[in-house]
DNA sequence: GGCATTTAATTTGGATCCAATAAAGCAATA
DNA sequence: TATTGCTTTATTGGATCCAAATTAAATGCC
């Protein structure tokens, strides 16, 4: 809440993702006091933050140990997001876009469209797709009635393999990295001509495939070579 | 973690649920630590949990409110469960249904079949439909490889009016407790056969459609009377 | 009399202190 | 030598203190 208390939970975050701590690690209030800087109080207010968004899990009776995470979490973490996402696209569709969420969407999809134009990528090209990507999914699953969905979204995001933009993983090879964004692009598309024609379950099913790109698709790309 | 700082969390999921405190009601530190007969600091640290588990949001730049839910809130709450243990049960649907899960969903299957078989329903049923109803969904929430999912649902949860056992709210009129609960009951039994056939969008779909029970169903039975 | 600026009070955040508890180490006995 | 019980040590939880920040109030100026 404060500027130093996110700080702690945004530093550990940060460390526990770059793997500065390794799972199952014990964590200790005074170390990471110590190695933070700061008193012991904000690094257990940050501890009971983290637990709760899993990157942390009791270890014994005593303390917090950073948690292990299994291929199989992964997966479901994404699978996670691609139902919830999902879920907030049927929504949105059944109700009807409003024209202000149709002029917004329509903006990215755009942006989107010059970024694969050219053919190819270019380093840069890789935070301006991170940008509408972002805003591309923000806008859809804030547009819904309710903050719930979005909540739910947002705790799963906290694991940092779940997040949408866990797209781009390997920016040395941008020709792969190329064609999963022409997808990902013509995803958002059809999800963007199917949320116009209120077509929910083709907006939902579209979205749940949508998430499964950082996953499923880099084998079949690198086959088609 | 400790009991003193679990039960303050506990205690005051209890009194936000209860509606002691009003949505947009702020929540001083050092008032709801006296009430509590607690110092600041084991409040201080629910307060980050319950804001994590989405019951309290953050009042301006000071302090915290109780969150106000919407009836879209509610309904896209049980939603949310609704998908979440969806994708629980086509998952297992998908992986094949391991020997000890059937032995205990068939277990407590049997157990509501004998509780709905006697035609009515009694006061004391409730608490043994609860307790059956947990076991059955947890069962097929937990035997999937992964934990997150499990996680998702429980932080959903969090939303007093989005957990499993919601189901049961009118326990003056049993008789249409009773319709609702034979309902539950067949919708267990269906999620149950899919499962161990292996069919894995129609478990999905019929975990989805059973989430809706408290929701949509009561209109439905008030009218067949 | 209204608005703005300064001042006071309330509240939160961070640090530290003390107590309780769990873990580890050590010793003694079987 | 192994196991059990006790003592010591380390770590966490709760309370309190102090500082910083935000809000409310009051006074002064236009």
């Amino acid at each position: 809440m404060s500027n130093n208390d996110k700080n702690v939970v945004g530093r550990l975050r940060k460390l526990i993702g770059e793997g500065r701590y390794s799972p199952g690690d014990r964590l200790g209030e005074v170390a990471v006091a110590e190695q933070l800087g700061v008193s012991r109080t904000p690094v257990r207010l940050a501890f009971r933050t983290l637990e709760q968004e899993g990157l942390l899990q009791q270890a014994g009776k005593r303390g917090f140990m950073v948690r292990e995470f299994t291929q199989a979490d992964v997966h479901c973490a994404v699978e996670v997001r691609g139902v919830l996402e999902g879920l907030a696209a049927r929504h949105l569709a059944e109700q009807g876009l409003p024209p202000d969420v149709d002029k917004e969407l329509s903006f990215w999809i755009q942006k989107g469209k010059k970024l694969i134009a050219k053919g190819y990528l270019v380093e840069s090209d890789i935070n301006q797709w991170s940008e509408l990507n972002a805003h591309f999914h923000g806008i859809i699953i804030h547009s819904i009635g309710s903050g719930v969905v979005a909540d739910a979204i947002a705790r799963n995001n906290h694991l940092p393999f779940a997040a949408a933009d866990s797209i781009i993983i390997d920016s040395d090879d941008l020709e792969r990295e190329f064609k999963k964004l022409q997808l990902a692009q013509f995803h958002h598309e059809l999800i963007f001509q199917s949320l116009k024609r209120g077509e929910g379950a083709r907006a939902e099913m579209l979205m749940r495939e949508h998430a499964l790109i950082g996953l499923r698709y880099p084998e079949l790309l690198a086959d088609s070579e």
